[in-house]
DNA sequence: TTTCTGACA
DNA sequence: TGTCAGAA
């Protein structure tokens, strides 16, 4: 099986970008929202020049998503914009936990098997998160120095 | 056609 | 927040 996938040729994401027009289809939120939004410091578009059309980044149109999701859920625009932004704030954690720890996938019919490298340096034990239906959980193993 | 700003039955 | 106007 091959061991290392560097999987670096990924979608700069920086250079996608979106018109209000999108953000309003992709999103469910109004022109008329974004721009008071915007008004009240919420959110920002890509920087332009004033009275030109506004562009957003990928990573604002994430945060608009979420703060329309915490709306939807009865929050004020104020706590949603909080806990968007608090949201934000982890996904660079995850993507870099991610990043290190992650050794690839086993798909099966009824069982998946995530690698997640060893479970520290001293490289005895490794560790596995093992998806089955909807269920999860993680399942260490000994490594062996006889094989391999 | 779409978006921008400002205003308000 | 929606919607309409007048301009770009």
């Amino acid at each position: 099986m091959a061991e290392k996938q560097s999987n670096e040729p990924l979608i700069d994401s920086d250079k996608l970008i979106f018109g209000i027009g999108q953000v309003q289809t992709i999103t469910g939120v109004s022109g008329r929202q974004l721009r008071y939004w915007e008004e009240q410091g919420y959110i920002a578009p890509i920087d332009q020049q004033k009275g030109t059309q506004r562009q957003y980044s990928m990573h604002m149109l994430f945060l608009i998503f979420h703060i329309q999701r915490y709306l939807k859920q009865g929050f004020t625009l104020q706590s949603a914009v909080e806990r968007a932004r608090q949201f934000d704030r982890q996904i660079p954690v995850l993507r870099t936990f991610l990043k290190n720890q992650f050794n690839g996938v086993e798909v099966e019919d009824d069982k998946s098997v995530i690698d997640f490298g060893y479970k520290d340096d001293t490289h005895q034990q490794r560790v596995y998160g093992v998806v089955e239906n909807d269920r999860t959980h993680f399942l260490i193993k000994d490594i062996d120095e006889t094989s391999k």
